[in-house]
DNA sequence: TCCTAATCAGACGTAAACAG
DNA sequence: CTGTTTACGTCTGATTAGGA
């Protein structure tokens, strides 16, 4: 018999991808490229699930290529002017939320929060790109709040009307058609729901 | 019987270190090393599999160190590579029917999703890559969870209330027609057998 | 200050992996 | 194959924090 017991060193979520985004560094550009919403750092493609997003990020992302070999001046010490780049890159958007103001914390890394210029030729007439990239510069995490516009939120609450529960492919169609992080669609349901039960209201 | 005191959440070393050192180490490299043959670009030894190739090219390739220590060099060339692989990655070897069936069977790696185009049109179908791989990408062990949708789940039961022990060949009809794996299924229905076992069913 | 999006911690179901 | 464990994906309920 083996029962486990073993090794249950209650390690949590956030204390693991601590250690982990610090213990690899640079290394670690994959999964650094991948977004907590399992959106692609570089190229914007959201996934199902991790292991999709990962293996995106490992060899389909697109812009893999670039990326990898600006890691490589990276290493060389051109951390700084990719942050340049990083931060020119925030142009657009009306409400653009300013940088949270320069929290490189010891040193300048080198992270592979390059989010350099994303073509922003998408989709001619849902015009409203929100990609939001809450960066976790080394392990420094910035929560970034997404602004649902009333729009956006007839249309969540009317699938909501129709399933409150919607599964991931369907969080997926709405994410696209809203434009939104499938995450934050996600999470806007299981807010939703919360808030019904709540009030005791029940999901259907 | 019961033995488990449920600790999901927590990190387990294995699944730490694992990430860990993972991450440190390997990015693209590995999946460029392989060619369309399922050689292993570093040592020459070809493969049965994908699965296996990766893994061989992750974590078992004798020639794995030196390769990662010149990666940087090593990068641009194969990279290039890379996406021709994904272009002629078009692994078809069960039936394609091209059916509106929104599942796609097998399929693999690298498909669609990396030519992607943001804007499908969504008619009645958006043929949406549903499947599994179980690969070792990257020396990441993903374990790749399938998920198996109500239509397949109702196909499966309808077998399984049949004949819960299918034998080889029936599981392979199975697969096929729901599009999965024959080994997925051949899992399913050890669980299934697993699950009624437990809660005193019997098997017939 | 309020409303609510995002996060955390924990629990559950189950596909996949492992031990025997 | 069975029995058991591991780990992925999702949910809840409580909490934290962004912005009007």
């Amino acid at each position: 018999k083996k029962m486990l017991e073993s090794v249950n060193t209650s390690v949590t979520k956030h204390q693991f991808e601590e250690t982990v985004s610090s213990a690899s560094q640079g290394f670690a550009l994959d999964s650094a490229a991948i977004a907590d919403d399992l959106s692609c750092r570089l190229c914007g493609s959201t996934f199902r699930n991790r292991s999709e997003a990962f293996l995106h990020a490992c060899r389909q992302c697109p812009r893999l290529p670039e990326v990898t070999s600006a890691k490589g001046h990276l290493i060389e010490g051109l951390a700084a002017r990719l942050h340049e780049l990083a931060e020119n890159q925030k142009p657009q958007r009306h409400q653009q939320r300013q940088q949270p103001s320069q929290h490189i914390s010891q040193s300048q890394y080198m992270h592979s929060r390059v989010i350099l210029s994303r073509d922003e030729e998408r989709d001619a007439d849902s015009g409203h790109i929100v990609d939001d990239e809450e960066t976790t510069s080394d392990g420094k995490k910035v929560r970034v709040r997404s602004h649902i516009r009333e729009e956006q939120l007839i249309v969540l609450r009317a699938h909501y009307a129709i399933n409150p529960q919607p599964k991931k492919e369907e969080l997926l169609t709405i994410a696209e058609k809203i434009g939104f992080p499938v995450r934050a669609v996600q999470v806007w349901f299981q807010n939703a729901r919360a808030r019904d039960r709540r009030e005791g209201r029940s999901i259907t």
